[in-house]
RNA sequence: GCGCCAAUAGCUCAGUUGGAUAGAGCAACUGCCUUCUAAGCAGUAGGUCGGGGGUUCGAAUCCCUCUUGGCGUGCCA
């Protein structure tokens, strides 16, 4: 449950502060100074394992050049016993530590205590979480854009499990209001086209064009024929949604979980209509002085919360819009059921609603603080075959879904691929994705964990097993791969910590590559088979500790690791 | 028009939140397997960090402005 960079960043700061009050004591340096500046890990190596820039920082307050403070400091510096066996000045007047072995040591024998739970920390508290993500609609197959999100959700929610938060997996379901009318309408057309011939019924306007909607047609016409013809259209649209949803619903939950994404709880839009949560929410906001009437429907005051306009709650014929199912929605999160902090994954092209909605959430009558809620928001995916970007759209019915994305990628591959910096615009090539077996990161980080399974299975056979942390002797990992690796290794807790602050799961694919690069270069530098008893033991010890490591990593990405290739 | 997001090597992207000489991976070129997995390693080459101002010891990073691209600005969701 440590932070090991913490721990030395920590401990560095403690030695500063000691070293100043020492200096200041003995009169080199200004008494009564605050202190300021942080630790760092320079990119530099030759600049050591850790940095601090104290000195710059507080040249101005001790009216004293950053050189000099820095000599004053490194004069007075005590690391016996530390994490650190070294420290210089360097620049402008950096104070450069170099790790001693006892850090190495702490680094093994943190991995080897906590095993899969290496990396997690504390920061979450237990904070009650909900991230909600993919709610794709169901009138339709799940699209490019949704194995996006899904992953995103999916791996943030890994993040903040481990950092130490109570995370919920929600997906909310659409299965009401307008757009779930014209899934009906739109196979009732083709029902009817089936029935009567293609021209005898016109395609609604905004209706779906997908070929699912068909199918849907078809097979309701291949089990009951014509029999709906001559029925009520109101009756036959009812019939068709409530054979057709759950199907829909059903056929999201396979494709998510050959995915390896489980929703811990689907939340049916219906339920909060049939319950009058909708109404008491609208009614709610009504009280609170927050709407008008215009036009015969009814408006929020949304620009009195700050927003830059008003929004239909209620519209002239009565029904509810999604603006209004959404803030009853939310109320149910925060006020029923009592999350701590709400995260919503939502495309691009909601991004001006986030910002609306979450002044909508500022409401006073709604009891919810708004910054609890919190959004994620990703950048579209424009998807590219053979050269040309194709729209992605689930009314003409030509967007590449899900399912058929993982007809030809492996999940591994694709949700690898997926994890990227959400704010980013991501092109998703067809033709390279397919044929990108070999090149994929994904294989190369997973390469690196079946050598490391086969090279302990290979010396177990010679009678060497990986031995426990405390039978290693440090001192024999000295070159400077091994603690490149070691060192790797240790940043995985810091790795999750700012994850988790920055909502960026994608940290974890750039930090394992990170990591299968630092273990291949230790791979190719020191051997192991044929050397001396105890430097194969503390080379496979921290082979054996990278393993470890790439294993956490993968499972917070929902990627396997093979243990051959 | 207004709002939000972006722009870094030929391509895809990093850049530890203001630090030291801007980094990887693809693609190109050169080496390394009779020894633990070559899906690997080492090396060469590749840059006006979109343009211009400003803030300071110090800017790819913060502020202003312009350019280009994406998304939004519905009694759709």
């Amino acid at each position: 449950m440590a932070n090991l960079i913490e721990k030395a960043k920590i401990q560095i700061d403690s030695l500063v502060r000691a070293a100043y009050k020492k200096a200041a004591q003995v009169g080199t340096l200004p008494s009564g100074a605050t202190l300021r500046g942080n630790v760092e890990i320079p990119k530099d190596p030759s600049h050591g394992d850790y940095a601090c820039g104290y000195a710059m920082a507080s040249a101005k307050e001790m009216k004293m050049a950053p050189r000099k403070i820095a000599e004053a400091l490194l004069e007075n510096l005590d690391l016996e016993g530390s994490y650190f066996a070294s420290c210089q000045i360097a620049g402008a007047g950096f104070l450069n530590f170099t790790l001693s072995e006892n850090w190495y040591r702490e680094v093994i024998k943190t991995v080897e205590s906590e095993g899969s739970r290496y990396g997690d920390i504390e920061v979450g508290k237990g904070e009650k979480v909900m991230v909600e993500f993919v709610s794709a609609n169901p009138t339709g197959p799940m699209t490019i854009g949704n194995a996006r999100g899904g992953v995103l959700g999916d791996t943030l929610s890994s993040v903040l499990t481990k950092a130490g938060y109570d995370v919920t997996r929600e997906f909310y379901v659409n299965d009401a209001g307008n757009q779930v009318d014209l899934f009906g309408k739109s196979i009732e057309a083709r029902y009817l086209q089936l029935c009567l011939g293609e021209d005898a019924v016109e395609f609604p306007d905004n209706g779906y064009h997908g070929d699912d909607i068909k199918e849907l047609a078809k097979i309701i016409y291949d089990e009951h024929g014509d029999k709906y013809v001559n029925m009520g259209a109101e009756e036959r649209e009812k019939a068709f949604v409530d054979f057709a949803l759950p199907r829909n619903i059903a056929l999201m939950k396979k494709h998510l979980e050959r995915y390896r994404i489980n929703f811990d709880n689907w939340f049916l839009e219906s339920s909060l209509h049939k319950s009058g949560y909708v109404k008491e929410t609208v009614d709610l906001l009504t009280e609170g002085g927050l709407t008008y009437e215009k036009d015969g429907a009814l408006w929020l005051k949304n620009t009195a919360l700050g927003a830059d306009k008003d929004e239909v709650l209620r519209r002239s014929n009565g029904f509810y819009t999604y603006y209004a199912v959404d803030i009853a929605y939310h109320r149910n999160k925060f006020v029923e059921r009592k999350f701590d902090r709400v995260i919503d994954v939502w495309g691009a092209d909601h991004h001006g609603h986030s910002i609306r909605f979450k002044a909508t959430m500022g409401a006073e009558c709604l009891g919810i603080d708004k910054s609890k809620l919190d959004f994620l928001i990703m950048q579209m995916v424009r998807l590219v075959r053979n050269g040309e970007t194709i729209k992605v759209s689930k009314r003409t019915g030509k967007a590449l879904t899900l399912n058929d994305l993982l007809d030809e990628i492996s999940v591994d591959a694709c949700r690898f691929f997926f994890n990227a910096k959400p704010d980013t615009h991501l092109e998703f090539d067809l033709d390279l994705a397919i044929r990108q077996d070999s090149e994929n990161p994904v294989y190369y980080v997973q390469y690196a964990h079946a050598r490391i399974c086969s090279l302990i299975k290979i010396l177990a056979q010679d009678g060497h097993a990986v031995p426990a942390a405390d039978d290693v002797d440090m001192g024999l990992l000295k070159s400077s791969e091994e603690k490149d690796l070691i060192k790797q290794i240790s940043l995985l807790p810091d790795e999750i910590r700012l994850a988790a602050k920055d909502y960026d799961p994608s940290r974890i694919n750039r930090y394992v590559i990170d990591l299968a690069s630092k273990f291949h270069k230790f791979y190719n530098t020191c051997r192991i088979k044929g050397e001396a008893p105890d430097v194969i033991g503390a080379r496979l010890k921290l082979a054996d500790t990278a393993r470890q490591t790439i294993k956490v990593c993968l499972d917070i990405i929902g990627v396997q690791a093979p243990e051959q290739m």
